[in-house]
DNA sequence: CGCGAATAGTTACATTTGCAACTATTATAC
DNA sequence: GTATAATAGTTGCAAATGTAACTATTCGCG
């Protein structure tokens, strides 16, 4: 009985943030470069061109973003006018966010590109082997869930 | 044959972003409040661990991160005095890096911290499961290095 | 009503991160 | 040997991100 030792390459959380932030990275500068888009920006995008007139916090559970996060963000797409947002009449407090003519435009050029990446990426792994990760990565965000922030592990 | 859709949730970079965000931060705290050490400067202990008198492009390499995070790594851990640095006589642009005994120390303490979240988060899947998440990962990363910055896709 | 707690969203500030420019040293070419 | 290029590492600056404080509005409950 060997006791484990710990090897960065081998390490889980490790592995992942090697393997995002490459993934992130390569998107973020094509969105950048293509669209003017920074990824929470195509976020808001994605989950408005599915889901209209939510507002900023619904947005944020959405995306898993911070509210801070959103409102940023969208403050950048009402400056490139691809938002407009309104007040909900009910409760002045909250927006009510829609994409216009511009957003949805950038939206249908963003994700065939978006997809067309996920394939590509995708590409080497077998169905079987998709569905196990798509499974994995489920069940690790549950647990991570669980496990929470780690105030006393 | 229906065009494919875009859901946010769906798409895998958004799902690793998600996951790795949680994990890492999720571990950052813990590092920073119980050992008051940063991720950047943990990756630098964990490789010195187990490569002594490596340089700091070494490092990098091996962290997989860029030489400036390592400088910023390397300086904290000096003054923790958890590092000692000496200069490649061959070559006095080199450094010579090396765990001190408070070095190791926090590396024994740190380690089997990391392999018990790393052990809880696999927890809920079988061994098949993570031979399948492992070979996933791997497969992934060595596509995502090919696929590359996404200059022309 | 009316007053304290809660919620939506923004702003301000500190921290982190990435990139480019810079210094110092060594290697290469002529 | 000297000039040019390349390499190791640091520093400075700007952009991105997170946290906390703040404003405005609504809710809950007497």
């Amino acid at each position: 009985m060997s006791k484990p030792v710990l090897l960065l390459e081998n390490f889980l959380p490790y592995r992942l943030s090697v393997l995002t932030n490459l993934v992130s990275s390569s998107i973020a500068g094509a969105y950048r470069e293509r669209f003017g888009l920074s990824i929470p920006e195509w976020r808001v995008v994605a989950v408005l061109a599915n889901s209209p007139d939510l507002s900023a916090a619904e947005v944020a559970q959405r995306t898993a973003m911070d509210k801070v996060a959103v409102s940023r963000a969208v403050r950048a797409l009402l400056k490139s006018a691809r938002l407009e947002r309104r007040m909900a009449h009910a409760d002045r407090r909250r927006s009510v966010l829609r994409l216009t003519a511009a957003g949805r435009h950038i939206h249908a050029e963003v994700a065939p590109f978006a997809l067309a990446y996920e394939r590509s990426l995708l590409h080497p792994l077998s169905r079987g082997e998709r569905v196990a990760l798509d499974r994995a990565l489920d069940i690790l965000l549950g647990r991570a869930l669980q496990i929470g922030p780690l105030t006393k592990m």
